[in-house]
DNA sequence: TATGGTTCGGCAACCGGTTGCAAAAAGTAT
DNA sequence: ATACTTTTTGCAACCGGTTGCCGAACCATA
């Protein structure tokens, strides 16, 4: 039914060697000969069937991207700026979803394995015992998380932490509060340590909390209980329902509280009071990395970690602290 | 490198055809034999190769799933609940985002053609003649579009838009604007049409807007023209994004005018007013577009309608007419 | 005209499974 | 014991491309 490189052949008067050249190797083709055989093909309608080609070759021209919650809106422009990267590159990506569940994001990649070239994990939850295991499994490169040696792409919390800190010292805030996210995430781990390294400031750690708007809701208490008037939440999905939370026991922000999230999501730029954030190019992120992932599909080990800067963009969610 | 059908043929002591059929073809193989093949293989970490199977059965055990925007929030609950349906089916899903470009969908659905065995296509904005050309490619199934004789999953937003025009009457509005989306989409004209038939109000159409918060900002200056006191809104972030643009221009909401958006999205229900919506059972859709793909791709020629209920969601944004 | 070097195209094996056909084995009826 | 089924397994072709190898054709140089 569907046309094949036989049927060209056949009606270009060629072998199928030839027509199998002229689409992967045109240089070893007369260039004459070849314009006749992709007349013929472009004739016909012929489409090269991936699959025969995969089973040659090895390779499937598709990637595998792995994220932990695809409704989570940190993540579709990723997504976006990947799948476009990958379309330039005549690949194809596969975006799965683990839910937030480490055992679900294993066995996803071993699903995936098979039938991808390589795979972008974003913010994953493994281990890094397991990361440096799939290494011998399937190329892949870690956006958001760090495990050395393996190539990554990073966008600078540490520095947004810092920023957002210092914009909350500015306003005069002396007790702050960290309101951390997932355990085994490496962004949380990272405003925590750059939050904990300033000085002359008071930080109070609360989490683990799940990245969600439901996480920041119940955190709201522990915040009011700490006594801080300044907070840095893990993602703006986590400070949208802190705020929330603190509304419902009548601490308003920015007036009592100040809060600075992190993602720049566009809800974020919708909830009221606006939201001050940490902006992340997850756009550039997605791009970069699957320019990294597919050299390294190619280059069978290739190795760098790119870091990519972060803005903190102030909103009306943060204010001069009280006196 | 990796285990291949041989490998455990050898270390079996049996024939590869008996090992591929202990795999596809169960009952042409004694359960004995069988039970020792799977061990083997197990052992051998043995993973069938898609791409090889797909070369001989034309069965690629992948499904396209294209929708027009992966960061517009309606999507990713279908998306999720697609995947998770079509796992359970040892199916994989491509996602790809059309940027809401008929061009680009189109070319998609081309590119995906060969690699998948059948298409959800949610909310397309391709002309029905296109579909129709489409059905000699490619099975394919249409979620919340209508076109004669194609299977389909519909959301009843008719229903939900008479449930929201209901409402509105109820609480004394009289005169109503409906701000409808892109043209193409079923929806939008779905909701015009039950709004049209409505008795009793009065009923302006302000269209067609980009389905986006910027979209129903836009579309603010219009509605405050048009001097209906409810709106119907073609989605949520157009109704968040009309909020927004009215509080600009000094209207409250709900006390001047009254919004309802359509699809029940988490940020909804985090602005202020929270807002009441037409809830889409996208998951049950998403499980059930699956299905009848699968179907569709297995029976050569399953076709169907089904039609999902919707639910009026009343929160904040909407109020009683002022006298 | 003979020689050596390129370029071009055909041949055929191969990737890793599936499947129609037929032989072998096992079971049943006569 | 023989003939006939039915079950189980092996054989080999095939899916649709890719690619190493070799010979033919072509070109330039001596």
């Amino acid at each position: 039914m569907a046309v094949t490189i036989r049927d060209v052949a056949r009606a270009s008067g060629v072998h199928v060697s030839t027509v199998s050249r002229s689409f992967s190797a045109p240089h070893l083709v007369n260039p004459e000969t070849r314009t006749r055989v992709l007349a013929v093909a472009e004739d016909l309608g012929y489409r090269p069937n991936r699959a025969a080609r995969a089973l040659t070759t090895g390779r499937t021209h598709n990637l595998g991207l792995i994220v932990a919650d695809i409704a989570n809106p940190f993540f579709p422009p990723l997504i976006k700026a990947a799948q476009a990267q990958a379309r330039l590159r005549d690949y194809h990506v596969f975006v799965a979803d683990t839910d937030e569940d480490p055992k679900a994001e294993e066995d996803l990649i071993q699903t995936l394995t098979k039938q991808v070239d390589g795979v972008l994990l974003c913010s994953p939850r493994l281990t890094n015992r397991t990361i440096e295991r799939l290494r011998e499994e399937i190329p892949f490169v870690l956006v958001n998380r760090r495990v050395k040696g393996m190539p990554t792409v990073l966008m600078d919390v540490g520095r947004g932490a810092r920023l957002a800190v210092e914009h909350l010292t500015e306003l005069g805030h002396r007790r702050l509060a960290v309101v951390t996210g997932p355990s085994g995430s490496w962004t949380s781990k990272e405003m925590q340590e750059a939050a904990a390294a300033m000085n002359e400031v008071d930080v109070v750690f609360l989490g683990p909390n799940p990245p969600t708007v439901a996480g920041g809701l119940a955190a709201a208490a522990d915040v009011v209980a700490s006594g801080a008037t300044g907070v840095l939440a893990y993602n703006d999905l986590v400070a949208i329902g802190l705020i929330e939370g603190l509304a419902e026991r009548g601490v308003e922000v920015p007036r009592d509280v100040s809060v600075i999230g992190v993602d720049d999501i566009v809800a974020g730029r919708l909830s009221r009071p606006k939201l001050t954030t940490i902006a992340m190019p997850t756009a550039a992120a997605g791009r970069i990395a699957v320019d990294m992932l597919l050299q390294s599909v190619d280059a069978e080990a290739a190795t760098g970690v790119t870091m990519l800067e972060t803005t903190l963009i102030v909103r009306e969610s943060t204010g001069e602290a009280r006196t």
